[in-house]
RNA sequence: GGAGAUGUGGCAGAGUGGUUUAAUGCACCGGUUUCGAAAACCGGCAUGCCGCAAGGCAUCGGAGGUUCAAAUCCUCCCAUCUCCGCCA
């Protein structure tokens, strides 16, 4: 969410950000329902305020035909000041709606583009591999050295379903705990969120009210995150907190569900895209500035660069067009690893900034050194995604006899092995 | 799942229909005093919105309702505590 008086100050510049993002909102349209907000707003709060003069006159009249005199006058009042709110009422669910899906604004540096095949390349490293033999895909490898169980995921689950097995599961652990330490060095603290959780953290990270569908909701009416994010987002939700706490950042670790709706058609055998999954995630809360946003940014992209360019394995990182960014976000970088079989790079982790559009929605604030209250800013970007890192990991470390080159880096994780046979 | 109790500013805590613009204390901030500090004294001290300002409106866990008037009465929801049941 922005500040109104931000979108009345800057009209055009919301307008043009929207545009960017190829988001379809009528900026003049939430501005006319703004002016009328704020002009009834000013003949409600008019009434009441006469309203609560004579109420309080009532009180402390003492003299008993005065009071019943002044009780009649003020049914009528009543009717009025009824009637009014019932219109303000109308008018600020109108503008509340309207409100929640103004985008925010992209930042300058982020390439015009309507989708994913407009994200411009800024990075590339590591060197591909050259295979002196015919290379396998990750699902014929795994499922030759039993890391993983396809036929009985489906059975299981459905479709998407999978069953890490064996060394994919101890390969997975090995990643986690690799990462905590990783991370944790990086002045991260572990924390494990609960991922079942009532919409307010949902509305608040902008996964709701739009991408309802995207998402598993229980009969309680509570919903299955896709991200840690949103419950680290909603752990702060309503504080103030001490300038002195700033930056806050957390390392999530947690299942992510998602439904996937609407791409059944896209990879559909696999582990690049399943309805659930376990992702360690970066969030970090710091002070309300866009230097410091940035700063942030660049810092975690760079800590999932680092932690891959560990591990080896190729990638490059391209930034997000606008088109491709959400709602909420001013800047995102995606880093896509190599996947040999498919000849192309896959996501595997995304860093974003919102600035205060998730924290305006949030309500979390703090003081600063001034005593004034501010949002505070946020961000957030994957540390590492299992089992999709698998797909890049399997593939790029293949070996002729059909085995895997476990990274150097791992090894202490896996009881020191160099290798899956 | 069942029964009962509770929810008031950063914290403690008064307030059960109308001089409550939410008492009081603690904490915190500023001042006086002091070489400096403590203590004492004086002042300030919730949040959001509208307004150039004066000022006004809203908020006592949340959402509705009754009333001329609600922290106070009613309904639903949420959370916490105590007990029972169930359970990895």
């Amino acid at each position: 969410m922005l500040d109104i008086k931000f979108i009345r100050e800057n009209k055009e510049i919301v307008q043009e950000g929207a545009k960017k993002k190829h988001i379809d909102f009528d900026v003049e349209r939430l501005l006319q329902v703004d002016d009328s907000r704020l002009k009834k707003l000013k003949e409600v709060e008019e009434l009441r305020s006469e309203h609560n003069r004579i109420s309080n006159d009532i009180g402390r009249n003492q003299e008993p035909t005065l009071k019943v005199q002044l009780i009649e006058e003020m049914r009528g009042m009543k009717e009025e000041l009824k009637e009014e709110e019932e219109d303000l009422k109308l008018i600020m669910e109108d503008w509340q709606r309207m409100m929640l899906q103004v985008p925010n604004v992209p930042d300058m540096s982020v390439p015009e583009g309507a989708t994913d095949a407009e994200n411009k390349e800024i990075k590339v490293w590591g060197e591909k591999p050259n295979f002196s033999f015919s290379p396998k895909d990750h699902i014929e490898i795994m499922t030759a050295l039993k890391m993983a169980d396809f036929e009985r995921g489906t059975k299981v689950h459905g479709f998407r379903g999978y069953f890490l097995t064996g060394e994919g599961t101890r390969l997975c652990f090995a990643i986690w705990n690799y990462a905590m330490d990783f991370f944790g060095d990086k002045g991260f603290m572990p924390i494990i969120p609960p991922i079942l959780d009532r919409k307010e953290s949902f509305l608040g990270t902008g996964f709701l009210p739009q991408g309802e569908e995207d998402l598993y909701r229980t009969q309680d009416m509570e919903y299955l995150a896709g991200t840690s994010e949103v419950p680290i987002m909603g752990l702060h939700a309503g504080e103030i907190l001490d300038q002195k706490m700033l930056p806050i950042k957390y390392l999530g670790f947690s299942p992510c569900f998602r439904r996937e709706a609407g791409s059944h058609g896209k990879d559909i055998k696999g582990l690049i895209r399943v309805h659930e999954f376990y992702k360690l995630e970066q969030v970090v809360l710091c002070e309300a500035s866009h230097e410091t946003s940035v700063k942030f940014h660049e810092e975690i992209n760079r800590n999932a660069e680092e932690f891959i360019e560990s591990l080896g394995i190729p990638y490059h990182t391209v930034i997000n067009c606008g088109g491709d960014l959400g709602l909420g976000q001013v800047k995102k970088y995606d880093i896509e690893l190599w996947v040999p079989k498919e000849e192309k790079y896959r996501e595997i982790s995304s860093a974003s900034y919102f600035h205060d559009f998730q924290t305006r929605r949030l309500q979390i604030r703090y003081k600063d050194e001034n005593g004034k209250t501010n949002y505070t800013h946020s961000l957030n970007c994957t540390a590492i995604a299992t089992p999709r890192i698998l797909v890049s990991l399997v593939e790029n470390f293949q070996q002729a006899d059909g085995s895997i080159k476990i990274p150097e880096v791992l090894r202490k994780y896996i009881g020191g092995r160099d290798s899956i046979k």
